[in-house]
DNA sequence: TTAACTGGTGAAACGCGTTTCATAGCAAGA
DNA sequence: TCTTGCTATGAAACGCGTTTCACCAGTTAA
């Protein structure tokens, strides 16, 4: 296979000259571009990207932490990094972490040894010493609201939305509202969790822990909420559900038992995911693509370091 | 940052020395190895690893094709593949095609230019003349039944596990049996359709075009399928259903619309996915996480060639 | 006693594109 | 006329780990 030296032979020109030609540097004359180019075409000629890589020092990987790849969730978000990606010659390197700290460790190391130009932490486990730590390394970028810019994210305000959602519910006349969330921990679970009980407190309700399920994740999840809303006396008459995947989940087993949705049961998912338009879910809309977009793009404006807010929106259908 | 000439001029060794220590070479003394090994401690030395893919002419790199990356269908299989590849130090990049042709090219391009050390095809959408040409620059690696031995394979005989699948609905006394798949084309497909010709040529049944239901991919698509059996004056009583997310979906939405499962409507799924295992859902499973694995290796193994059949299982539930 | 290994070690070549720096011609502004 | 400044081009250095080849010392087989 020939290289860049070659080529230069050919075409009677200095390697600089042929490299210039490569990345499309303006100082090249025509004569000089038009020769280069046809030595490559005789030859059919093929960048090593090794050497590209090596001589830039970057990888051109980005990490992309998740903790569960075949969810539609993360799916979504995946996608629009990948989208982005494509376009700036990135690749993606997945790391499904299943909520174990040492797999993140392990993608954080990647960084370290510059294995990867940037991390892309979609739902974080590690503390912030630890992402204090690493973030001397290479951009992080993480997906949910960060305090004092340590790193760049694209966030949703947790507190924000779940208030709108729960005030929703409120208005549809709801005294007894619970609520259905992936993990307990984390700053987005913190955030909702202070907005419910903020909206608790305003309508003087007392907090009933049996109304909280946590380890939402799937469709498959509403099973067991299901199971567990009919052992109680006096089950909450809306759930508020983090995940479109585990309100249909919820519905669907609901509706198996005979129980109303809405009317014995009204159900409000999140995301605005297809599935919840085919079961006419009401949701609260989450851009996820977008999102994932941007978060490309804050890992590529390292060192710049900002947070950038997304808009929820209330979509209503049939469930509430 | 130190590089290998460094901690060689340290430990007082060769290079050479240096990289025998990195690479587990044998012949190395122990006091030479505990030199150089204290050294790179010293000055926490962190291997270059474009620098190693440069000179080993690896990118260390695998592509893998699938036409949706929020499928859990996909999501297994990837997850097999990505679970074989950090054994090896293998990193993943995922080209998400929509079945489209070009994105597929692209993924080949990238073989081409020694982007990418193997591809790995989930659903192929390309003809066999551009596998031909593509397969001299390096391993690709297919997920279905392939003649002549061109290239590497793991599949799934479905020819065989649509007969079995018929059988048992036919001995269930099924007379009216449907099936919904993804794609009309590709040879999977096609495996499926000459099974049910087959099939009902063998029981004298006639061919109804309308009991054949394609672009059956998600959990949402079930609800079209459904539309048009209420539009039927004589529906089939029974559906085979090329995944378990699209079974749940018609279970979903045909239970809406009143219809019994399985006494007015018997369905069969593919897969195994936790969603059937939750809906009690009759299917053939398929254990793609082990399929994953495997096309993995075959990557590995080239340039030698070889098919792998991988069996299914009947899981009587209660949907049939 | 000699040929044939095996363990151990290092110099040098190799893979290859990018970037810095120096140089030179030529035009525009002072 | 002299200083800037821009276009154009190439030599050489740079990034860095791997691998080939040569060589020596000490064994072991013949």
């Amino acid at each position: 296979m020939a290289n860049i030296r070659e080529i230069a032979k050919m075409a009677g020109v200095s390697v600089t000259t042929v490299s210039r030609v490569l990345n499309e540097h303006p100082y090249v004359s025509e004569e000089k571009k038009a020769a280069v180019q046809q030595a490559m075409e005789e030859v059919n000629y093929q960048r090593n990207i090794n050497a590209v890589h090596l001589s830039k020092g970057k990888t051109y990987l980005i990490g992309v932490v998740i903790p569960f790849s075949n969810s539609p969730y993360f799916g979504f978000l995946v996608e629009g990094i990948a989208n982005e990606a494509v376009k700036n010659n990135y690749k993606l390197v997945l790391f499904q972490t299943n909520y174990e700290l040492k797999r993140e460790i392990e993608a954080l190391n990647m960084l370290k040894q510059k294995q990867i130009d940037a991390l892309i932490i979609c739902s974080r486990i590690s503390g912030w010493e630890v992402i204090n730590e690493y973030k001397t390394f290479g951009p992080i970028i993480l997906c949910e609201e960060v305090e004092d810019q340590i790193v760049s994210s694209t966030y949703i305000d947790h507190y924000k939305s779940f208030s709108i959602a729960l005030k929703y519910l409120h208005q549809k006349g709801h005294q007894r509202i619970g609520y259905c969330i992936g993990r307990k921990s984390g700053r987005n679970s913190e955030m909702r969790e202070a907005a419910y009980k903020n909206f608790l407190l305003e309508h003087g309700q007392p907090l009933v822990l049996d109304y909280i399920f946590y380890d939402s994740f799937r469709f498959e999840d509403g099973e067991g909420i299901v199971a567990r809303l009919k052992e109680m006396s006096s089950p909450p008459t809306a759930l508020l559900v983090t995940s479109d995947q585990v309100a249909a989940g919820i519905i669907t087993c609901a509706r198996e038992l005979g129980i109303l949705v809405p009317n014995e049961l009204a159900i409000m998912g999140f995301d605005n995911q297809p599935i919840a338009k085919i079961m006419n879910i009401t949701t609260l809309e989450i851009p996820l693509v977008e999102v994932g977009r941007k978060l490309f793009i804050q890992a590529m404006q390292y060192p710049t370091i900002f947070q950038e807010e997304i808009e929820v929106k209330l979509i209503e259908r049939l469930t509430v």
